[in-house]
DNA sequence: AACTCACTGATTGCATGCAAAAGACCGTTG
DNA sequence: CAACGGTCTTTTGCATGCAATCAGTGAGTT
C-alpha cells in the first residue's frame, strides 16, 4: 500500500471523512455498533488494518479512541479486547445519563440571562411535538425526522447549562450507543406503541421547556431525569418480548443476563 | 536515536514506565500540571518529542490521551492545544463530582447485600478519623498520608456503588487535577486550618458510611455532595487570599475571570 | 490599496520495517 | 508425570523518512 496520490478522496464510495484515523474510526465504530466482534474478543490489529485498508498507525489511534468511548479495553502490550455489557450496565448507563442531563437542565433554569435565549429550545420542543402529532402514522422519514429533532432538543439542553465540564460528561456518557438519547428505537418498532412514546416525550420535552423557563430548577431536574428513563422502559419491553433484536445498535455487545430483573427504579 | 538495545532498563535516573507512550504520558501530565505550557498554546510534537526524548508516535499517543483526559484539544490537523480553564469551569467540575460520588453513595445504600461488605470502608473511615485526631500539628508525613487515605476512601465508594458506567464517569471527571478529591491542598497551607477541614472532612466521612450502612440512600447522597464541596470552599479560600499558589496543581491553566492577574504564565 | 494566488517553510499524518514482549510449542529433567 | 526452561511464532511498540497540509509571505492583478 503505497502513496499514491489519493491525496483528495475518491468520491466514488464512501469518503466521508478525510484521515485515515477518522475514516478508521468510523468503520469500526460500525463494525462494534453491528456486533462484528465477540465481547470479551482480542483485536488483532494486522489482519484488521488489512481488512480496512488503513495503515497501522491510523488504525491503533482509532482504537485508542474507541477504548476512550467505552468499546474496548486496553491492555497494556496485549492489545485491545472488546467490552462486554451486562443489562445492569445499560441500566446504569441510562441512569447516568438522566443523572447528568437532569444536572444540566437545573443549571440551564438557573443560568440564562434573558427568556429569549430558551427561543431554540422551545421551537425545537414545539417542532417535535407538531411532527407527532400530524403523524399519527409513522413513516420512516418522519421516525428519522424524530430522531434528528430530539438530538437537537438534548443537544440544545446542554448549551443552555453553559458547563463544559457537563458537557464533556454527558458527551462521555453518550458515547456507548446503548446509553444515547436515541437508544433502542429501531426500524423495526415502527408502530403505534412507538407512535404513543413520541407524544410521551414530546410532551415531556415541553414541560421542561416550561419548567426551565419559570426558573424551576428541581421540577426541570426531574422531568429530565424521568426522560431519560423512558429508554429503559424501551430496553426492558424489548427484552421482555424475548430477546434484543439482532439489528439493534450494538445488541450483540450486550451479555443477557439469565434473569430479566424486574424493574427496581422507575 | 537508534534502536540501541535499551531493552530492560537503564535503572540509572527514573524508568517508572515499561512503554515509551505511558513514560511519556507521566512527564507530560506532569508538565502540564506545574503549567509549563500556557493556556491556548499550540504544542509542536518535535521539539517536545526531542525534549522527552521519545519518539513521535508515543509522543503523539500520550497526547492524544491527555486529550482525552481533558488537558489538551485536538485540532484536526492542527496538532494539539492547551485548554484554559475558568474558575466557573472548576466549580462546574467539583459539582460534578459531588454529583457523581453521591450518586454513587447512593448506589452504595442500595446494593449492598451484607454490612460486611462495608468494611473496608468503615476501616478506611475511621482510620483517618484517628489520623487526624491523633496529629493536632500535620506534619508532611501525616498530610500525604491523609492524601492517600483520603483516595482510598473515595475508590471505595466507587466500589461499593457497583456500576462500572458510574465508575468510568467519576474517572474521567476526576481526571483534571483541580476537579479531584485532593484538589486545592498543597503543601504550603499545612497549618491548623488545614487541619480543622481534615477533622471536617473525616466527621463526613464517617456519617456517609452510616447512612450507607443505614440504607439511607438520599442522606448518603447529600452528605457526599456536600463532602465535594469542601474542594470548592478551598478554592474560593485561595481565590481570596489573593491568588492560586503558583505550585498548586494546575494553577496555571486557571484563567481567573475578572480579577486582575499578571497575564504571563511563562 | 486590496485581493488573489502561488510559493515556501513549518508541521502533522502516515507507511514501512525492525525490535521487543508475550504466548505457544517442545524437549529435557527431576 | 509434572514442571521447568529454551526456542519459535505471533503480535504489538516504536523509529524513521516521506507525503500532505497549513500558515505566512510576497508578487501580480484589478
Amino acid at each position: 500500500m503505497q502513496r499514491i496520490k489519493q491525496t483528495s478522496k475518491t468520491p466514488g464510495v464512501k469518503s466521508k471523512a478525510s484521515s485515515q484515523t477518522a475514516r478508521a474510526v468510523l468503520s469500526l465504530r460500525e463494525m462494534l455498533v453491528q456486533g462484528r466482534f465477540r465481547p470479551g474478543e482480542r483485536i488483532r490489529e494486522v489482519p484488521l488494518a488489512a481488512e480496512l485498508k488503513v495503515s497501522r498507525i491510523p488504525l491503533h489511534l482509532a482504537l485508542e479512541r474507541l477504548a476512550h468511548e467505552g468499546f474496548l479495553e486496553i491492555r497494556p502490550t496485549r492489545g485491545f479486547v472488546v467490552q462486554r455489557f451486562s443489562t445492569e450496565d445499560i441500566y446504569d448507563a441510562i441512569e447516568l445519563r438522566g443523572l447528568l442531563e437532569g444536572a444540566a437542565a437545573k443549571l440551564a433554569a438557573q443560568r440564562f440571562k434573558h427568556i429569549s435565549e430558551l427561543s431554540p429550545l422551545q421551537a425545537t420542543s414545539y417542532e417535535i411535538l407538531s411532527l407527532v402529532r400530524g403523524h399519527k402514522k409513522l413513516t420512516m422519514e418522519t421516525f428519522n425526522l424524530y430522531i434528528d429533532l430530539n438530538a437537537r432538543f438534548h443537544s440544545g439542553l446542554i448549551d443552555l447549562s453553559r458547563s463544559r465540564m457537563l458537557r464533556r460528561a454527558i458527551q462521555q456518557a453518550c458515547s456507548l450507543p446503548f446509553a444515547s438519547p436515541s437508544a433502542f428505537l429501531k426500524r423495526q418498532y415502527v408502530s403505534s406503541d412507538l407512535w404513543e412514546l413520541f407524544l410521551i416525550c414530546a410532551d415531556q420535552h415541553c414541560e421542561i421547556v416550561d419548567a426551565i423557563a419559570n426558573r424551576d430548577g428541581m421540577r426541570a431536574e426531574l422531568l429530565t431525569r424521568e426522560h431519560a428513563r423512558v429508554a429503559r422502559r424501551n430496553l426492558e419491553d424489548a427484552l421482555r418480548n424475548s430477546e434484543l433484536p439482532p439489528d439493534m445498535a450494538g445488541a450483540k455487545l450486550i451479555e443477557l443476563s439469565s434473569s430479566v430483573r424486574p424493574s427496581t427504579a422507575r
